[in-house]
RNA sequence: GUGGCUUUAGCUCAGUUGGUUAGAGCGUCAGAUUGUGGAUCUGAAGGUCGCGGGUUCGAGCCCCGUAAGCCACCCCA
């Protein structure tokens, strides 16, 4: 019999979401959402499998590698989208003419990536982008740094730090080397400044991108700057000056720190590392990542930048823009390891104890009446013993149990039992909403 | 795609040099005389020892393959 039983699992690099974890995914996604329209940016869609070639264009030969990518029951030769910029930019090729630029966007959604899985690392996984394309300006930057700083802010961080560049100060000293064919190997082997060290990018600029050893240490000597955004700035001006790409990188990196400072951020969440490059090459302005100061080994939660053409593949239309993307579910796995998820396996603050089945109407009655004034209610389905119900509220992490009987109905009372101290006050109906809306406010 | 480590109940693990019906804690469910949980006590359910082959009289324990998880490379959210 129990031979004929389907397995139940899942794909590797996929996963399941249990309570606690799909409420706090859903809390990022709705804080970020927040925070994105609080900027104006404004939400789209787009399909989760697109023509392979759509996906294909950019032609990084890795996410190649990594497409999910098949026949369709029409012959189509057809992917799953591995993120969603992509899809972005086909969109705004083929809507150009509706949405008008600037064009300010979000967009949350799944993407897939055949990659090897790792802790924070899935082959299914939710972005959260932003995106404003149609200008060129640096107060788009700008914004963008105030976006992720105020993303993290209303997540709840405390302890995060955003590093900023300019692949325009890099390219500049590139240009000034001589090394300006081999910008992609270079900025790759330098991304990895911090993980294998010095010597290790050295060897690396070597090997990979054939930079002599005087080369490299010139490129290092610049990454390896330190000190206030200014101080860096102020050091590097002399040994870009004659390049007019890194003298313009150095411009916009200097308006943006000032702006950063009079907008009122702290300086420590915000700071200047020449040494991250960002390994995709369709980046050529600034260069955004964010770190948790709490589990840096998770990587950039956070990242993104300027970009000069967004759907040159798709469109004539020149279509600059700057924007980062949001690792939902990294973020997850950063907050699971830290212990910051929540146990709670319920939405809703309050519980109503099915007490007296007669009596159902009453309950489904009081529910309806704090949903109505915004406190997510549920009634218990069972008239199992009051015990039993209480039991179950305290572990679904319900705050609240209200329990009613005929007493309370005679003297149109409800009592409220705060599932954490124990305490149990009787109310009037009237001041059923008030009392335990303070209650809430007050925790 | 490459390499290393791991895989015993829902979870965390124990299982002695391979030897009869595989254990614990936590969790789940049900009770401890019918209006109050998170403590304690009692009891129950739950495992083809990841899966498939092999060696052996006999394998959770040895060998091979395979899948998944973790770590590193690669790349990236």
């Amino acid at each position: 019999m129990s031979s004929g039983l389907i397995k139940p699992q899942t794909l590797k690099g996929f996963r399941d979401y249990l309570p606690p974890l799909a409420l706090a995914r859903e809390h990022i996604l709705e804080v970020a959402r927040q925070v994105y329209r609080s900027y104006g940016f404004t939400p789209i869609d787009t399909p989760a499998l697109e023509y392979a070639e759509i996906l294909l264009g950019k032609g990084g030969t890795e996410s190649d590698k990594q497409l999910f990518r098949f026949t369709d029951q029409g012959d189509r030769d057809v992917a799953m989208r591995f993120d969603l910029t992509v899809p972005f930019a086909r969109f705004a090729a083929q809507h150009f003419n509706e949405i008008g630029t600037p064009f300010k966007r979000y967009h949350q959604g799944t993407v897939w990536r055949g990659e090897n899985t790792q802790r924070g690392r899935y082959r299914e996984f939710m972005q959260s982008d932003f995106d404003t394309i149609g200008t060129d300006s640096n107060a788009s930057d700008i914004e963008t740094l105030l976006v992720i700083h105020d993303l993290f802010g209303a997540l709840g961080f405390d302890r995060f730090s955003i590093r900023v560049n300019n692949r325009m100060v890099l390219n500049g000293l590139l240009e000034k080397l001589g090394l300006a064919e081999r910008t992609a190997q270079v900025l790759r082997a330098l991304d990895k400044l911090h993980k294998i060290g010095r010597d290790g990018v050295i060897a690396e600029m070597g090997e990979q991108a054939g930079a002599s050893p005087e080369q490299a240490a010139r490129v290092l000597e610049f990454a390896a700057l330190t000190g206030s955004p200014h101080e860096i700035l102020d050091h590097l001006q002399p040994l870009l000056a004659g390049s007019a790409v890194g003298e313009e990188g150095i411009a916009r990196l200097r308006e943006l720190f000032n702006a950063v400072a009079t907008a009122g951020i702290a300086t420590d969440r915000v700071g200047l590392d020449v040494s991250i490059a960002r390994g995709l090459d369709y980046y050529t302005g600034t260069i955004y990542e964010t770190f948790l100061t709490d589990d840096p080994t998770i990587g950039s939660v956070c990242s993104g930048g300027r970009y000069d053409n967004l759907a040159g593949l798709f469109t004539s239309q020149k279509l600059p823009g700057v924007g980062a993307s949001l690792g939902v579910d990294r973020l997850l796995a950063a907050l699971e390891k830290l212990g910051q998820i929540s146990a709670a396996s319920t939405p809703a603050p309050v519980l109503v104890v099915l007490f007296d089945e007669s009596c159902l109407g009453q309950y489904l009655r009081i529910g309806r009446v704090l949903r109505a004034a915004g406190i997510n209610t549920e009634v218990f389905p069972d008239s199992k013993k009051v015990g039993k119900q209480l039991q179950y509220a305290d572990r679904q992490g319900f705050q609240f149990a209200l329990i009613a009987g005929s007493d309370e109905f005679q003297s149109g009372t409800w009592k409220i039992k705060d599932l954490k101290s124990g305490e149990q006050l009787s109310v009037a109906e009237a001041d059923l909403v008030s009392t335990i809306r303070s209650k809430l406010n007050s925790k």
